[in-house]
DNA sequence: CACTTTTTCACCTAAGTGGCAACT
DNA sequence: TAAGTTGCCACTTAGGTGAAAAAG
């Protein structure tokens, strides 16, 4: 049960052989910066038709411009994604699924996580998060219902969040559900500390991102696929529009539990 | 204000460009676990001659065996890290410092923290903690005094705490203090979350690694300097020996807040 | 016995929640 | 006004303290 190695790295666990610490150098730089700089809805969605804003089935899985650059990997496996509560999920979105922005940062709840198969065991891969707008309206809650309000604000900075275990082998990433969340939401123009900045009443749709390391050496050719789950789409707001949803944070956010009910765990509805 | 990059690695904050994400690959393997391994205290120091076990002038740096394998950088600087709080550490250090260590992991304090100069801004670093032991002994401690109990245990698994921004560029490490706060210190000898190893009533040295990342392609003839600093030698202990250390962590560790007392800061001395 | 280690505890820090009033 | 945003609050989780008692 010890560790065969005795390295360790700060906040990522105990480093096992296999489980490797930063890759810096063949990392930065303007080649993978732009690979890494996905192409906005709107290009990136334009050649698969439109979104799908409201998703009554099972989530879309697609992949990314740079994934045609290399060819079929013959009769090898292909990396999945899936994602895991997707019922609460699902609870949330037939309710439309909110999620507030505030200038200091604000989690996402539910946090989004996947569980992954069909990767090797022994490439290395990294795995971001970003999130996208859905279309090109701006929206309001009136009436109970979510409606469009004209056109879309200007479009933010850009940001990419890279899940803290990145880079790690297949293996490592098919041990165990990945969770994505530390990733932080914010209203803020010029955050400084790379929180993923939105604007509040308009729709996002959250994507993640699979880059094979392996091929660090050559990007920007790596293969990236990525995956998009539309049960996860949510509007980004300040305050909690729908009383459902919040109904449904404060039922099953732990954080949230000191605005439950003592006995049935329901709060009375206010107002 | 606003970074220049969009992207973010998960805990280590904002990444702008320099900040890069993990470089795994390189890093794995035989060749750098062995270069990792640093010699033990009885290797590394005997050609530097007895370790200064009391320390009263000035901390000692010096450097690793691997340092010589690269010639002299001509008319470059040097890198050199300083001990920041060295007035708290030369309190604790008149007394005799203690450190618990636990089966469940305890963090030190102080903890050890280090402001960078001289390094090359654009070059990349590793950083990383390990400890060592100072003497063959292990001690006691009777009438308020330590004293020498015999031959030290058979030494525990050596480990490596990598510090978690590595690997980053000496223009990051040079922007502000770099604290080892998370690691943690064990006297479990089969602890799996790679926590640094302890024998309780031995005395021990921490140390600092400072390894060019950009030679990482070359391992194990990187050019690693070892930095050590005499007055943040502690004992390990399971229990405080000295009350009046058991004070200096009530009067500074803002954790231990609860034990101070309201008015002065200071607690009656009990029994 | 003398000495060291383990466990549990009250008390803290640090940070993630939605509510709400104040503000724009 | 009406709609949206901000700051502060009580409450939560998560985890870092030494004390004290229990165990070895």
């Amino acid at each position: 049960k010890v560790p065969l190695s005795g390295i360790m790295r700060g906040s990522s666990g105990p480093l096992v052989p296999g489980r490797v610490p930063p890759a810096g150098a063949l990392f930065a730089g303007p080649p993978l910066l732009s690979a890494l700089t996905f192409p906005p809805h709107g290009a990136a969605e334009a050649s698969l038709g439109p979104p799908v804003t409201r998703a009554p089935g099972p989530s879309l899985t697609w992949r990314g411009p740079f994934e045609t650059l290399h060819g079929g990997r013959g009769e090898e496996e292909e990396p999945k994604l899936c994602l895991e509560s997707r019922d609460l999920w699902m609870e949330f979105h037939k309710h439309g699924t909110e999620m507030v922005i505030t200038k200091s940062g604000r989690r996402m709840f539910p946090p989004l996580k996947v569980s992954c198969s069909g990767m090797d065991t022994a490439a290395r891969y990294i795995l971001l998060m970003d999130i996208v707008s859905v279309d090109d309206c701006r929206y309001k809650f009136q009436r109970h219902r979510w409606t469009v309000a004209g056109k879309a604000d200007p479009e933010a900075p850009r940001r990419v969040y890279i899940h803290p275990d990145s880079p790690a082998t297949g293996r490592q990433w098919m041990s165990k559900a990945v969770t994505f969340t530390k990733l932080k939401l914010t209203n803020n123009l010029s955050d400084t500390r790379g929180f993923t900045i939105l604007n509040s009443m308009h729709k996002y749709q959250p994507r993640l991102h699979l880059v094979e390391a392996s091929d660090l050496l050559r990007l920007p050719l790596s293969t990236v696929r990525t995956f998009v789950f539309t049960e996860t789409q949510f509007m980004a707001v300040t305050a909690y529009q729908n009383e459902q949803v919040t109904q449904l944070k404060i039922d099953n956010n732990p954080f949230a539990k000191g605005f439950r009910d003592a006995g049935n765990g329901r709060r009375e509805k206010r107002q």
